[in-house]
DNA sequence: ACCTAGCACTCCTCGCCTGCGATTGCTAAG
DNA sequence: CTTAGCAATCGCAGGCGAGGAGTGCTAGGT
């Protein structure tokens, strides 16, 4: 092997690897030494590409499902595939625009924006697409408002600057009146404006609440308020096009497909897997048993963040074979991901 | 055939009917004579019973997917059993404590409890089921609170007797100050307090913008947020259990199974299918073509309202193979709407 | 008039075999 | 280091036949 070459494989090698790979998430049949030669003039026989192939087996890129059979990547040739043969690709500006114009028309509630964003993932990659829903962490406080409902009950609203973020009723132990309610409201605002929302303390409230005198019940209808704020439904997931996953030849047999969804439905684990990738700076990719869960060693996931403002608040991801054309699939991502990050900016509470 | 029996079919048929129709539901093979008699004493030899078959099939009842096959039950067949040859079940007190704990125990947001009443329903019936969200056409108006954001952006909140309905974001085109918000507010409480949704009128809130002055714009702002309460997400719904399908010996084939799945994510072909059991007393069962779409000929739906009060407000429902235990779905859904609906009401508004 | 034993007939299913084609690895020569 | 040639391996599709499941019919019994 040539050092210096990437992934120590020397020019030729790597070449053959990435074709291997190419030809293969193009036909989902293992690729044999002549369909190499006759369909990328390579310039050397197939009885050399079969030397290679056999070299790039025992590096552990390549498998052999049978004896007489053609050669298809393993994890391993894909990873190295990803990270350092294909070619990237970007977004044609008509299919930015494309997705920028969907996404305008979907209403203005947060969770529609995301579920937009989602569909048309899953309609353009054509495959399982899926984002988790926001955190609001790092949003800013807008407002605060305490609804009279009866003289024991009331909700309050906790305004962000993405739009509500939560409501939530509240019974109290003492008769309250509407005025209490407004005062506390206003005091509360005039406090906490512009705060992010995780920089907010209970000392806060408390300050508020007894300096107007009220009960101290009050502490802890609004810190529940601001709890159910801050964690949203951050660990439930929307997710679109898991009939895609039907078509795709290697699940024609059902049984792999079960705990795919199985999986989907639960979302737990879904969420976990794509976690750590809410700090990436771009598209991530994890192949095969990278993802740590045995009933998905057939499966790749694209993961990519989106922003609100200049913090990370969600993933957006594509599920698919890990026969997926991932150049594609990082691009369309990544560029759903970021029209998505806009959207939600534009819509900003100031 | 003797008159008065049930259906047009003398007892035994009737009989040998029903005990086609159990036996397919249990083995999802089709029913030989010889089989029926030696798991049902029926008392006939199977010669007997072959006669009967071939009658049944004459009648429409069965049918044989080949000549030296058993027999399975068409559409006919199971429509006559479900109205009237099966036993109808109930749940057992244990099963309907079951239900009504986990229900309670699930968060206090609307649609929480909807989407934990699907995936109970899903777990529990081992299909795939599925709700309407509800419609607030019916519900009690409750609050409207008009918040300043800024100068000329606020929030308008409207509660109703089932929580929060609706909140929407508006502009205004001159400013506003808090108070005049706060002012309208206050004015449109004490107007609107406890009517239903549907029956606000236009000239209720022209009255109260008119009365204090305020610019006419506000009608909008207000007419707008009404309407979004009352159409709420209606069209959506929460879907769970899609995997169970997989489970079926009959969709193996993972063809038949890519057509649901589109249609569950579709949703709008789903909606329409169960939109006219809205009225129903109790559950309704839809069999194969009576579905009325291609693609779900194969399927079954059982659908059961679930209420809010008095009024239903959205379905329940059970999809899976014509071949599913009629009875026992049908008192799992029933008994799932039946706690939806009393958790509902427990956390109505007053 | 109804029931039933017996039987011929039909049709599906499964396992077995075979031949074909695809593809490889190896060898030996350039 | 490359390549042509070739034997060897393996999967797969198709054909064939045995086996079995189940029916419909017939004829005789109650």
């Amino acid at each position: 092997m040539n050092p210096g070459s990437p992934g120590g494989l020397d020019k030729r090698k790597a070449y053959i690897l990435a074709t291997v790979v190419y030809e293969y998430i193009a036909t989902a049949e293992p690729v044999a030494s002549q369909t190499l030669t006759q369909k990328y003039r390579l310039g050397v026989s197939s009885a050399t590409v079969r030397n290679e192939l056999a070299d790039l087996e025992a590096g552990g890129y390549l498998v052999q499902p049978h004896t007489s059979a053609g050669r298809i990547p393993s994890d391993a040739g894909y990873r190295t595939f990803v990270d350092q043969l294909m070619h990237p690709e970007t977004l044609q500006a008509a299919d930015r625009r494309r997705i920028r114009d969907e996404l305008r028309d979907a209403s203005r509630e947060l969770d529609e924006v995301i579920e937009s964003a989602t569909r048309l993932l899953g309609r353009l990659s054509k495959n399982l697409a899926f984002a988790t829903k926001p955190s609001n962490d790092a949003q800013t406080f807008r407002h605060l408002q305490l609804i009279w409902l009866s003289a024991r009950t009331g909700m309050a609203i906790v305004v962000t600057s993405m739009g509500v973020a939560a409501q939530s009723l509240f019974e109290l132990a003492a008769d309250a009146g509407p005025d209490e309610l407004t005062r506390l409201s206003n005091a509360l605002n005039s406090r906490l404006g512009n705060k992010m929302l995780r920089d907010i303390r209970e000392s806060d409230i408390a300050a508020a609440v007894d300096q107007l005198g009220l009960a101290g019940e009050f502490k802890n209808v609004i810190m529940t308020a601001l709890r159910s704020a801050r964690s949203g439904e951050q660990s439930t997931l929307a997710a679109s096009g898991a009939q895609n996953l039907l078509d795709q030849p290697e699940f024609q047999d059902a049984r792999k497909l079960r705990s795919i969804l199985n999986i989907v439905e639960e979302q737990k684990t879904l969420y976990d897997l794509v976690a750590d990738s809410m700090t990436a700076e771009s598209a991530e990719v994890k192949i095969g048993h990278e993802l740590g869960v045995d009933e998905m060693q057939d499966f790749s996931i694209v993961t990519v963040p989106y922003r609100f403002g200049e913090s990370a608040i969600g993933m957006l991801s594509v599920l698919g074979p890990r026969r997926m054309p991932y150049a594609r699939l990082m691009a369309l991502a990544s560029g759903t991901a970021e029209s998505l990050s806009s959207r939600l900016s534009d819509a900003e509470i100031k």
